[in-house]
DNA sequence: GTTTGTCCTGAAAGCGCTTACATGGATTAT
DNA sequence: ATAATCCATGTAAGCGCTTTCAGGACAAAC
């Protein structure tokens, strides 16, 4: 193996090859056509240099980054990896590489920082719930970068979306817990404020009650954070204002952690006295004891949505404004079910 | 908010303040000093343009990528999340964009396809387990390419390498399950046959017996894969062929809730009959019923060690050549004790 | 034989930056 | 006062590609 000093690069290729650097470039691109004895020996020559294309000379030149940009508030929890697994491998196969940012907790701190992902070095972004704020939304659009919102909705602009069947999902889980269970005096939890998935669960959760016949009780819902620690926190506090419940719906999966933590170190029997029920049928969902009952969320398939429709974007053809996946209620042991 | 046809490039802020492009850029990147009263007046274009530099021209120029190459087997299940998120605050910590690349499973498929990451697109490399062939990362070494290794050790070149103490760790788990509890046949399952961290645990497994006067029985000693259904599979497979055991050590967390499944199945009663330990405790451990024990791997601060490492690589720093992270046993209830 | 196409290839102009190197005014030493 | 030194800034040469345009070769058509 030849170890060059500098790296071969388009006009070593071209001078080994006896051609021009634009004949070499065209056979790396097949943007025309090229005598195949003369591709040949392009390649031959790329070959035995070793030879491998600057991607930044190329975006330069070309004004295409080929690259996407993925932003998301944090990275944690098997929720997050199902739809990076989604997005990597629709990006892959598109031929795009992917630039992962986390806008992290404090961006409120620097409010006109500048994202280090963008028009400069993305063709598009991919931006998760709220990890963009709506004036960035604005300005990117109007720059024309193309841009498609996951599990977030936004209005004034045509940005294509894509989101999980919520209010359905959560009104099913909910008169399970009603019908097949006898539940009326059920917890929700909510997530973060910010969060668009858990204000439609709350919808949900609202609608399957008065189609019940039944009231929603204000003291019954409380704020789970899409976390087990809040989650947690929030039940032990119901438990403690002695707050009468018979089932709790804890907004995701993650929050169920906290619920059954609580319910079982007050001595709460699950399922016998309260029910609990998730949202996301996270792969650990299985495994809780009891089983989760839950509502199944296509997570790694947003992802590859998300991608698919921001590459047609970038191709400049039409791409759909919204997309609505279907969720699917997963009854295990924890609402009462055998 | 102005909407410029075409964005500004630094030319532009140039003319705009009053001064050459040079000012410009030293301004932008602090190489030189520039009067304030100048420098301000830059800032003001800067923000009036809504300038931003694109990152193709300065990579081109300046021949430094400001971007740190992550490539992965693949992308699943919470120990990959924490490592990520280590990872990717550290990068952002130290200046680095971060492009991620799984290799996926059918490698050889492909045997000379060139890694869409390496010399050309990044300043330095990460390596997870067995993403990189041997002779990729010899090619890679001998250019030049700052390179840092995660859980994977290479003999010949001198590669930062970053990684847990997995035999102590192991064994301290396994001499629990015998001093402890008494358990004289326990089953080891083995991980995925590239993967060292399941060739060091192995080692710790069999020290640990043999310190204790114990035979290594390679009946007990099956094919878990660091999965939960290969797992499950291994102890139905046991359980069919009645291999007696009073324990199961079962390679990692991953595993564990495959053998807990599978005992449970089979109405064996854990922690009573047949005690149940993991590896890495993952966030579900102390969920799973009974609660897992484990031993406790750093996972993110790898992530983070590994960045911290190629950065010194990058900036011509001596860096560590090993950095061994330790381990911890956590007693759950899984090993019987209450 | 000249003209008109058709193909393939080469020349060269950027893409938007960084970074020697040059310049010239202000400051200090002689 | 003159020369030496500094500093802040400008000039311009690339970095390694893509892409437009032009040109040469050759075949078909007039």
């Amino acid at each position: 193996m030849n170890i060059p000093n500098r790296p071969a690069t388009i006009a070593d290729v071209a001078r080994q090859a006896g051609v021009s650097i634009a004949t070499v470039s065209r056979v790396l691109n097949g943007t025309t056509r090229v005598i195949p004895e003369t591709a040949e020996r392009v390649q031959d020559a790329i070959r035995a240099l070793n030879y491998v294309p600057r991607t930044a000379a190329r975006v330069l030149a070309s004004r295409r980054t080929n690259t996407l940009g993925l932003l998301l508030p944090e990275i944690s929890g098997a929720f997050f990896s199902s739809m990076l697994r989604g997005i990597e491998a629709a990006a892959r196969g598109a031929g795009f590489d992917l630039l992962i940012h986390t806008t992290g907790e404090p961006r409120h701190a620097l409010p006109h920082a500048r994202l280090p992902l963008g028009e400069h070095n993305t063709d598009g972004l991919l931006a998760f719930t709220a990890s963009l704020e709506n004036e960035e939304i604005t300005r990117l659009y109007s720059i024309g970068l193309p841009l498609v919102l996951m599990h977030q909705t936004f209005t004034g602009c045509e940005i294509p979306t894509i989101t999980i069947e919520n209010k359905s999902g959560a009104a099913h889980i909910v008169a399970h817990l009603i019908e097949a269970h006898g539940r009326r005096r059920i917890v929700f939890l909510r997530g973060p404020e910010s969060h668009e998935d858990s204000a439609w669960r709350e919808r949900g959760y609202c609608e399957a009650l008065e189609t019940h016949g039944l009231q929603v009780d204000p003291a019954l819902i409380s704020l789970g954070g899409f976390q087990r620690e809040t989650a947690q926190a929030a039940i032990q506090d119901l438990l403690a204002r002695d707050v009468a419940f018979d089932a709790v719906f804890s907004g995701d999966d993650e929050a169920a952690l906290g619920v059954l933590t609580a319910l079982q170190a007050a001595g709460v029997a699950v399922p016998q006295e309260v029910s609990v029920v998730g949202f996301d049928d996270i792969p650990f969902a299985p495994f809780l004891s009891p089983p989760l009952t839950t509502v199944r969320a296509p997570i790694e398939q947003v992802g590859s949505e998300a991608v698919k429709q921001l590459v047609r974007l970038i191709r400049g053809e039409r791409a759909d404004l919204l997309t609505l996946l279907p969720t699917e209620m997963v009854i295990r042991n924890s609402c009462g079910c055998t």
